[in-house]
DNA sequence: AAAATCTTTACAAATTATTTATAAACTCTT
DNA sequence: AAGAGTTTATAAATAATTTGTAAAGATTTT
């Protein structure tokens, strides 16, 4: 089953897309902002992405420059707004397509469908790279570089180190770690955590006792900040 | 320099089309009805293709489930009726947009980008010769020189080192690596690859003990970096 | 028929993941 | 401020899995 994230602060459009999305086999998840749209994609991993343009605190095509930075997912824009500049602003940002409302919701469905069949299939593993800080990450080599050499981190820091990344600067909880990193069947195994974290930071850290990207924040989780 | 397909039978629409395509460095042809586009498409082989809806004898829609037999093209249908059910229909034969006249000119320029921006590289087929650091590739002659001296290859480990080679510097995970080489069917078969890795090394690897070429990335494949 | 190539098997070596044990650090209560 | 109770860090042992290699059979090509 296909899944859609939308992406609107009022909830009277999010519901009636909702019934709609739904009634035709897509799992649908909303999102009223841009923050937790984002926060979604990384969670949900939806296939695709309708969003208004118009939203408080971060707009469409912020959202749009957001999602590009790591992921390829088709996005489709809807708006009141017809003006040609915004149209060409949105689809410049990375937007596949951009529906000026009011429209059908059969045409919806209809360029849902075609987004759908055009997009590759879902690369699992993210393909653009992050860097920020003392660290790089080059997803399609599988390399992780701090300070500027080259570390090599097993499948499983790999992906720790990845999850951390992606959400540098929050606080994890060791359950939403264990459940990004080893399943959702291991998020009562707090030790695996402790044991990856301490071999991160043998990897990472420069000073051994005070460790400085991986900050442990007592009884709650970890935070990365690179 | 991307090539671009106008299908319509009206000559003074494809001339301004024309006139702006060119103008932001597209390589533009035409084709005023759909027998003559099918044509074109096989023998100027475009990376897009934007046609009208309403043509003598082959329409739009008719057009877009002929092109789709054979390939992937983005196409972008152009067309005065804004009928719900016309861009339902569209869509649903292969078109990738739909584009109501009247339109703006810098709309169409983005929907244009955006299509081809998302459209997979056409995947020409390797002619020219690959050369890189010790490697050199004659595709033509089949034959392989590591540091300036032919190494004699077998054609199953022709096809894994030239597909390694055309993936320098990125992890191949061993599904892929089977599924380009011994085809969709064999990503179960792990035992293959290590074979076939080990001869390889064998042949190319000067200290054996410890590859240079072909790294082995634990539990995920092998990288090649020449 | 001979040669070359591909497939399959078996086992040792290497790597990673999990488990366990213990010491250290932290928070909260008294 | 001290101590109980818990959580966290670390090292080391064990288990599981993957990888490298050789060699024997099967198939295809010459």
């Amino acid at each position: 089953m296909q899944k859609i994230l939308i992406v609107d602060d009022e909830p009277q459009i999010t519901r009636v897309l909702r019934r709609s999305l739904s009634a035709h086999r897509y799992e649908v998840r909303t999102a009223a902002d841009g923050e937790s749209a984002l926060e979604t994609v990384r969670d949900f991993a939806p296939d695709l992405i309708i969003t208004d343009l118009s939203m408080p605190e971060m707009n469409g095509i912020e959202l749009c420059r957001e999602i590009r930075k790591t992921s390829e997912i088709p996005i489709i824009v809807l708006s009141v707004k017809g003006e040609e500049k915004t149209k060409v602003e949105a689809l410049d940002a990375g937007a596949d397509d951009y529906i000026t409302k009011p429209f059908g919701i059969e045409e919806l469905l209809a360029r849902v469908r075609a987004a759908l069949r055009r997009a590759p299939q879902k690369s699992e593993q993210q393909t653009e790279n992050l860097s920020e800080g003392d660290f790089e990450v080059n997803f399609a080599a599988r390399q992780v570089f701090v300070r500027g050499s080259e570390i090599h981190l097993t499948p499983k820091e790999f992906d720790l180190l990845v999850y951390l990344f992606q959400n540098r600067g929050k606080v994890l909880t060791h359950r939403k770690l264990l459940a990004a990193v080893w399943g959702a069947d291991y998020t009562e195994q707090p030790e695996y955590l402790r044991v990856f974290i301490g071999n991160l930071r043998k990897k990472i850290e420069t000073n051994h006792a005070e460790p400085k990207y991986i900050l442990t924040e007592p009884w709650v989780g970890y935070r990365f900040t690179p």
